[in-house]
Parts: C-alpha cells; sequence; structure tokens
DNA sequence: TTGAAAGCGCTAACAT
DNA sequence: ATGTTAGCGCTTTCAA
C-alpha cells in the first residue's frame, strides 16, 4: 500500500488521519492508492500502538424491555458519526456474576463502560473506579455513582403516584412489582406520596422475573385474596398492570370503578387499552442519548457539567385511575 | 507478567489459552501470578496477531422495533459462553448508505457480519462475498443470500391472511403498510391469498417511515376517504392496527361488524385491545437465535446444513376480524 | 512536510 | 513441555 502510493506507512498513516498534516499532492497520492488497493486500516492495530480504544463496553440486561431498547438506540444514536463502537458485553443468563462479567470485557480495553442499570458490587465498583475510565451506570438511581449517572428518581415517580391514588381517595391500596433496586425505590416513594396526603399502603406483592402479561395477571388474583376489598394497585411497570386489566375484565371486575389500576413506564400501548392506563412516563430513549452524549464528551478529554442527571418523571392520570378527563389519547415526549 | 511467574511470555499465553498444553504445576505458577499481577490478556494484540478475529458485527437497523430488539437479543444469548463478542455498527441514520457503514465497520476486522433485513445494494453484497467471511441476513426473505439467511417467508404470512379475509367473505378489502422489501411480499402474498379464494384487494395505502400508532390512526382515515364502504383492512405491522382500532373507536367505528382489523407481529399488546387482533405471530427472538448459532457453528469451522432457514409464521384469528372464538387470549409459542 | 527506527502485546513457527 | 525469534500493522518519537 505505501508502496502502491510511493510513500513511507506513516505518511499513509497521516494522510489518512490526521490528513492537514499532509501536502494536498501527497495526499491525492495516497488516496489514489487507497481506491486502488482497496485498502482498509486495520483498527486493531491502530488502538494496540496507539493505546486509544474505540470500544465502548455496553452491559444490557435484556432488550427484550422495550425501555431498555429504546435507551441503547438512543445511546447508539449518540455515538453515531464518532470513531466510537459500541460492543454488547454477554448479559450473564449463564449465572456469571458482574466481576466475571467484566473481566470478560476489560481484554478488549474498553474506551468507557455503561451499563443498564446501576452496579451492585462494591468490588466490582472499585475494580471499574480502578480503570480510569468513563463509566457510565443508567436507568436506576443512586446518589454515589461509580462515575457518571443518568437515570431516574423512580422514588419521585412512586411519590407521584401516591399523591395521586391518596387524592383519589382509595383506602385499600396495593402495590404489585419488583421489591429491589428501582422496585424499593418506587415503593418507598409511592409510600411517602400516600402518606403526605393522609393515605397507606395496605399490601404489597412482590413480583419477581421480568414481567409479563401472565405475571400481571396473576398478580391481581393474589391482590384481591390477600386484601379483599382492594380499590388500587399501583404496579411497578405497564406490561404488568396490562395484565391486571385483562385478568380484571375477564373476571368482571370493573376497572375503575371497583378497582383502580396504575402502571409505570407509559409503554405506547398503555394509552390504547380498553381503559387507557394511568401511568408514570419515562423517556428512555432520551436517557440513553444523554447518557451517550455524556460519555462522549468526557472521551474527547472534556470534562462534563455534571456526573449525574435525572430524567424527569411525569404521571400520567388516565381512565384506569377513574378520574381522568379524556379517554386516554394524553401522551408526549 | 512473565517475569513475576518465572517463566516466558508464550508460556503465559499458553498457560491462558491451552492450559492443557502447559504443566500443572507452571499452570499455577502462571494462575498465580496473574491474580498477583491483576494481569489481563489484551485480546486487541491478541487478534492482531494470531488474525483471528472475535468480533462479529451486528447491522441493526432499529432497535426500537421490539421485533428487531428480541432478534438481537436472541443473537446475544446464543454468543453467550464463547469468546466472540457483538460490536453494534452505525445505523447510518446520517444518510451513510450501507457501503459506508460497512466500511466503517471494516477496520475491525470483523470475524462475521448480521444484519437485520437483507443488504440491497449489489455492490455490498458483491463486496460481503469478497470478504469471505460468515454473512448473515435475518427478518427478510431472499432466494439468494449472501451466504446464509434465517429470515420470514413474509408472502406466506400475507397469503394465510388473504386467505382468512376471503373465507370470511369481506368485499371492500384494503392493505395499509410497508410497499418496499418484506411489505411487498407480504402485500403480493395477500393478494394470492384473496385470490386463491375468490377474493380481490380493492386498495392500497403505502405507508412509510417507522410505523407508529399516529401512523395508523392516519391510515384508517385515509381507507375510509379512499375506499368508501371499506370493510376490512390489513396492516402491514401490528403497531399500525392497533392505531387504526384506536381511531375506529374515536370515530364509533363498529370492529369487527363494520370494518375488520388485522396486523402483522403478534406484539405482546394485540391480544390485550379491547378488541383483541387478529395478526399473524412470528417469533422474532428465535430467528436471532438460530440466526447466531448458525453463525457460531460457522466460526467454528464447521459447516451448516442449511444456509437459508425460513421460521414458521401462523396466523392468529382473534376477534379483530370477528370470527374468533375466544376473547383474545390465545397466544403461544 | 516527510521519513527511519522502534515497539504496542501478543502468538505462529520453529527450535530444544 | 518450554523457550527463541520474529512479526501482525500500525503510530509514537525523534530526526531531517
Amino acid at each position: 500500500m505505501a508502496r502502491v502510493a510511493g510513500v513511507s506507512p506513516i505518511t499513509v498513516s497521516r494522510a489518512l488521519s490526521t490528513p492537514q498534516k499532509v501536502k494536498e499532492e501527497t495526499r491525492q497520492k495516497v488516496t489514489d492508492a487507497v481506491v486502488k488497493t482497496g485498502y482498509v486500516v486495520n483498527g486493531l492495530a491502530s488502538m494496540l500502538r496507539s493505546g486509544r480504544s474505540a470500544i465502548v463496553s455496553l452491559f444490557v440486561s435484556n432488550l427484550q424491555d422495550q425501555h431498555l431498547a429504546n435507551l441503547i438506540q438512543g445511546c447508539a444514536d449518540a455515538f453515531e458519526g464518532t470513531r466510537y463502537r459500541l460492543m454488547m458485553a454477554p448479559a450473564g443468563h449463564a449465572g456469571l456474576g458482574q466481576q466475571d462479567l467484566l473481566e470478560q470485557v476489560l481484554p478488549y480495553r474498553p474506551a468507557a463502560v455503561m451499563f443498564t442499570g446501576t452496579v451492585k458490587s462494591e468490588r466490582v465498583r472499585a475494580q471499574l473506579r480502578g480503570l480510569a475510565i468513563p463509566v457510565m451506570e443508567t436507568w436506576d438511581y443512586r446518589p454515589d455513582p461509580v462515575d457518571m449517572l443518568v437515570g431516574l428518581a423512580h422514588a419521585e415517580g412512586g411519590r407521584l403516584m401516591g399523591a395521586h391514588f391518596a387524592q383519589l381517595g382509595f383506602r385499600r391500596i396495593a402495590y404489585a412489582g419488583g421489591v429491589s433496586e428501582a422496585g424499593l425505590q418506587r415503593l418507598d416513594g409511592f409510600r411517602e406520596g400516600l402518606a403526605a396526603h393522609g393515605g397507606a399502603l395496605a399490601c404489597v406483592l412482590p413480583v419477581g422475573g421480568r414481567p409479563s402479561i401472565g405475571e400481571g395477571m396473576a398478580a391481581l388474583g393474589r391482590a384481591r385474596r390477600e386484601l379483599p376489598g382492594c380499590d388500587a394497585i399501583f404496579f411497578g411497570s405497564d406490561v404488568l398492570a396490562v395484565g391486571a386489566m385483562l385478568r380484571a375484565r375477564q373476571l368482571g371486575v370493573d376497572v375503575p370503578g371497583e378497582l383502580a389500576l396504575a402502571g409505570y413506564g407509559d409503554l405506547e400501548f398503555s394509552s390504547q387499552l380498553h381503559v387507557p392506563l394511568t401511568t408514570v412516563h419515562v423517556s428512555s430513549y432520551q436517557i440513553g442519548f444523554t447518557a451517550g452524549q455524556m460519555l462522549r464528551r468526557r472521551l474527547d478529554q472534556d470534562s462534563v457539567p455534571e456526573r449525574v442527571v435525572l430524567s424527569p418523571l411525569r404521571l400520567v392520570p388516565r381512565a384506569s385511575t377513574g378520574r381522568a378527563a379524556d379517554g386516554g389519547s394524553s401522551r408526549a415526549g
């Protein structure tokens, strides 16, 4: 290649990566030779020698979760047009801990790592800090991220819903959903929101595993069994609430007259149910996009003004809690 | 590192990548030194020297499409526990052609490449063949893939729905959805299915861009304007059909009494609408998983028995076309 | 503005 | 079973 262009290898390198450092004429010779030979730089050699990795490792817990898929797409879009490439880390269904997973990623010398969620293990957190590269945690919230965080104040989301429930005067209220991490924050906030308006939580139904319509259907049954007279349920995710909605229809339970239901996440179809679902809107794509932008800025040696960004949450009251003005078409960016 | 272990670098290499080629005692010395020094191999150097890339490039058109997100998760799962890592190619929103995108990926010397969709440009197809690495096209179908393909016989899906519509005796039938690629195949199949049972298509409403509830709502309006007396519409995706369903309710149009609606894809919520949606079920996760497995086999130097796999499609009749026996809970695999 | 020499960290090939 | 030598393809550093 250098031979074809009639220059030295280093000149080829310069002509391609820093064209302004090469005389127009020489550059032309190189460009011609590139076309002629079909030359493509070897990015691996380039990263190795320069020590400047172009790899951003992405730990995605589950792409089947629409919110996380949106988040990742946002992040990918933020990196469009840059030299950086997103590399998916193994998800670890095989029972590997985050420690092992990280070690499977380090050989590629990532320039940065990003997580959908926060890093739980203290050891891994320490290890990440030791890497001295930008680390991004997303979706969830904690006040002390490893490095940077773009997430949701799930507690605030719960609080909004708690206030909504209490103000509507529900008396026997249940929560059904996750009770660790984000779920716990949401639950705590929900309790606070209720309390602030004279309400109280009567029952907590933990739902493990990935949320599904089926889990939601089952949860409705449990709620009615374990809390007779239950008049309102807040679900940890829209998917669960949709399942409950279906089960309620099957059982002939009137929503919201007899039982109010609400979800969390505002998926696109939540407003399209036979009874549009009250929920908390979250901007998952935006979270990923912002996270990507922040990582980019850090990788470009700039510092970012804020290391922790909380994405806004918005209560979206609809018919399923009985006091919505419209038929459920309320949606926004 | 080699010094700490008291052996030569090549022995370290062997102890870590081919332990059976190293005496137990030596291996122990190496392992100890690894722990002590926190050594992590440099995969970049390893790939460079050995010429064996561990990178699989993934061209994902849009993760916000649930089917494609499922597909990618399936593929990622198939690669769990292997040395291969999935690297996301840029999506090309910036108006770049597949040609340019491929060139942005080649520097990383991928061991294989995979696409969600087929490769259209003949030039790119030729280029891919020239790379002499496994190439996987997914989701869509074409009889002459670059190398391997795991996709859907969209024409067959259309045919199933066409037969369903004709057998139910609809008279003024419209199709609304994509009219290129998969959309065209589906449309052609739909026409065939109708014709085979004495039916005919009265109107085609092209819907461009990414399918959304809003597009579906608009499409319903257009259908009723452009085809007065229209009694059945087949949508190119469930999302569009859901939008139409909502608009129909707003307009007071009785579904399916006055107008039957059907979608394509069988998203989880399609069975949960106020009128459960007739649709065609597709197994998107399974497509990705199978594609990943086939790539693995090829990368392990094995050959695969079949280079083209068609994932099965299944008609799921529900209430929205008026003849479903149940309330819409029919779902499977 | 261009080049020569060196070496990033690893492993193939060839000893021993 | 282990070591020596060389070199993957690039870019840093230093020199001209």
